[in-house]
DNA sequence: TACGCCGTCGTACCCCGGTACTACACGGCC
DNA sequence: GGCCGTGTAGTACCGGGGTACGACGGCGTA
């Protein structure tokens, strides 16, 4: 039987994993935390074997709370669970210790085997991210400006990939002599497609790039 | 009994919400959509007392797909469900004619009650939005200026509302002048404000302002 | 082959954004 | 009364961002 602790602020998610996992006849739910101080307290009472972790919730974070959980020896494998997909909290969370990174819009199904995996001492990572993970470890570029957009919004279509590249590092809050230094560009050529990303997305400057970026969750929020 | 679709593109979040209103013996669900084109659909076929309807979709979103299906004459209640607290889809999609409108993060009890209340006629505004709504109504400023931000990042905890203010319309993507002409104000007047946000929340330029603005959710994606 | 797209780079120009001050009115508080 | 935070406003300066060009090599394809 394998105990889980599910830690997230939003009660809806909570109920929807409980629910999956107690639907399972090898697994229990022995306690659900909405911040990762009360995560930190609950692992620390229950010895869970798995905690399905979100990242963002009020107060301490599930970084944090996996860093610290890790940290006390706790044999306890943490599964960190988000609503985005890619950015850089991923590889931080991992670092952390870390067994695994799903993403909350997986099936039901790749969930449970996730679980099931770092229960038994593997590390999963979403099919979704590995791409990015790869490409994070190949070039020493910032992990994003490598992957292309999952969802395509119509607004990105004409983009070429290094346009898309571009924005993405816009969305960091780069500048543009940090992108031609970072992307080994000269300015000149950093200026070029930014004029051009400009003029196909029908944005006014980089700030409205940037929020353009966002919406069509080309970057994620942190 | 009171039949549902769910129209909602993450696979737990459809899960979640089914597991709960089949707990209820007085709900069914009739039906599951994971994009607004395929919510259009399943209404028409089913013609459910009330669809739960997430705005962000792959494809059609949920505003779009309230409209075409209160434009049709269906007597179907939608009770919109998303994410994000605040935005000014709250409004379109009241505007498009749904009956309510409730956050991801509510109680399962409220989301029930939420239910029942739009099936038998009534609307209801998720308790955390009905100040930003008043606030709306009240001052005919954007309504995300308004209003202040919920969960209190520690990041923008030295901000004074008016700077939360301009750093929302920073967000929004306005230029310095639009928010002067617009908020009344003289230019030098926002420069200061900006550069008290910029100093204070450790940002070098707007950019990253608009970036921290939306990893702090004080905007939301669209 | 010749065309077009893509990515690269350059120059020149202008304006917006950000900095660095100063200043003052208002309200709350010691 | 005097102080401080807040919101307002001004001037002066400079650098980065964006625009408008032109140019060229590589690559796929009609």
């Amino acid at each position: 039987m394998t105990t889980v602790l599910i830690a997230d602020d939003q009660p809806m998610q909570r109920f929807g994993f409980r629910m999956l996992l107690e639907s399972q006849d090898d697994m229990t739910v022995v306690g659900e935390a909405t911040n990762g101080t009360e995560a930190i307290r609950l692992v620390d009472r229950h010895r869970p074997d798995v905690v399905l972790m979100d990242i963002r919730m009020p107060g301490l974070d599930g970084i944090e709370a996996t860093r610290r959980i890790i940290a006390t020896g706790a044999r306890t494998r943490i599964l960190i669970v988000t609503t985005f997909d890619l950015d850089e909290y991923a590889y931080d969370g991992l670092r952390a210790g870390a067994s695994g990174f799903l993403v909350k819009d997986a099936q039901p199904e790749e969930l449970l085997a996730g679980i099931r995996a770092v229960a038994s001492g593997d590390a999963v990572v979403a099919p979704s991210l590995t791409r990015r993970l790869l490409d994070a470890y190949v070039h020493h570029l910032p992990p994003s400006a490598t992957a292309a957009p999952r969802p395509e919004d119509p607004r990105l279509a004409t983009l070429t990939e290094r346009e898309r590249e571009i924005l993405t590092v816009i969305g960091q809050g780069w500048t543009n002599t940090e992108i031609a230094e970072r992307l080994h560009l000269a300015e000149s050529t950093v200026k070029t497609h930014i004029g051009r990303i400009l003029s196909k997305t029908g944005t006014r400057d980089r700030v409205q790039a940037v929020i353009l970026a966002y919406d069509t969750q080309l970057v994620t929020p942190a």
